[in-house]
DNA sequence: GCAAAAGTGTTTCCTTTACACCCATGT
DNA sequence: ACATGGGTGTAAAGGAAACACTTTTGC
């Protein structure tokens, strides 16, 4: 039976149901010195001492999910004020993940464009290649991988790349986003003619800059489009 | 600060963070009487009597999710000892989604081939499309499109098709999978040559039938293949 | 034989790929 | 002038769409 019919009276109910702790934990992704990069937090206590975590906390008992992790990613992130993609992950919650008390953790994915470093010392930019091979707070690098694999499968049939560049954009900064996050290098020539020719990805601004060196390049910024299709592949392992 | 870090003591610690119930709901879909249907739970109680439900309950305290899930898919769906297939949607965790306490939901998606009735009455297929346009209870309507989105999003990249279909099946109802859950026309033959060259999608048994009429159709199970590439894209819309 | 569905062949179109080549700036 | 990266043209390869046609069964 539903467990709702079970008792008439709610106060029967809530003594029978188990309750546990909810936190949402972010994985708040950018590109920086051309290497994909997380935001990580440094633990200087138990459990997992000195090991890196991501960054999260408690969800309170009136708050909506992504309410919460907005307002992590300005209290724990130090990211406030600032206008990132943000969408679930996927909820993690077996047992002892957590060896003091059984929490069920609600991931965020996030895609930023290359911020300043945070303001507080314990929340780093860390390249995820070295991420992967120190070690880990519970399962923060399970959660760690899963996000950087829904960010690559992301871009291929998305226009989610553009979250990973500043408001205004060159088409090779978005093709250095594809090539670093992908970690293959593309032909800027056939990747210029498919982002732009794909409907509403690309809104050109008419400015152009010289950053990147050589001619000056088309300034765009994200347009509406959500998918992108036919989709950018990439080449098979 | 990390909130594990706010308390030394657990005992403290546990009293200062909100806790909520956790419940598994269940999208359970598949394709009977040549429509995309789900499972569902039918209210004889508030809230939400007369309702439409998904099947679902409380993740006990010392259980993993997926195996919340899995026992539920048994106990409350009447689905046990079929080996379905079984992934996490999403989570729903805004602060009144029920109306009597905090409940943040974990919400899997299940694809099933064409089963029996459920051993209870309360437990029925419906189509989808009749579902959506009847008063559902908390926020099942959206968490049941939710699934149904995800599910024809990933008949186009996955081969997951397939886990609609009985152990043993042939190549035309393989396409009516497709066209039910996607709700389009696909050319027999074409379509034919797509899956039939896909790599690992599909293993022939060597068996023939012609349960669907005319000519002998080969009959094949799952191959191991996860994704399809290239992919099979829907019309756009 | 005829209907029905399975499966193959073929042509056309479109997308991707690879790469030659020109363009517009900084130095 | 020349290096550097931006951007266009174009031909070849590959997959998708459309559809004529053959195959193999049940009746």
């Amino acid at each position: 039976m539903w467990p709702y019919q079970v008792a008439e009276a709610d106060n029967v109910q809530r003594m029978s149901v188990p309750r546990v702790a909810v936190t949402v934990d972010l994985v708040v992704l950018t590109v920086r010195e051309q290497r994909l990069s997380a935001l990580t937090w440094r633990r200087d206590r138990p459990p997992y001492a000195g090991c890196w975590s991501l960054p999260g906390g408690f969800v309170q008992l009136d708050e909506d999910l992504p309410v919460a992790a907005s307002r992590l990613m300005a209290e724990r992130a130090g990211l406030a004020d600032v206008r990132i993609h943000l969408e679930q992950l996927a909820t993690y919650g077996y047992p002892d993940r957590d060896p003091r008390q059984r929490v069920v953790s609600v991931a965020y994915l996030g895609l930023a464009p290359d911020l300043p470093a945070s303001s507080r010392a314990q929340v780093l930019w860390t390249a995820v290649d070295e991420l992967v091979k120190d070690p880990a707070a519970f399962d923060h690098r399970r959660i760690l991988l899963d996000g950087v694999e829904r960010a690559r499968a992301k871009l291929e049939y998305t226009s989610l790349a553009a979250a990973f560049c500043p408001p205004e954009f060159t088409v090779a900064e978005l093709r250095r986003v594809y090539e670093i996050v992908w970690g293959t290098p593309l032909d800027p020539r056939n990747f210029h003619r498919k982002v732009t020719g794909a409907d509403h990805f690309l809104v050109p601004t008419g400015r152009t800059t010289t950053r990147d060196g050589g001619r000056p390049a088309q300034l765009y910024h994200r347009g509406d489009a959500e998918h992108l299709r036919p989709p950018m592949l990439r080449q098979r392992a």
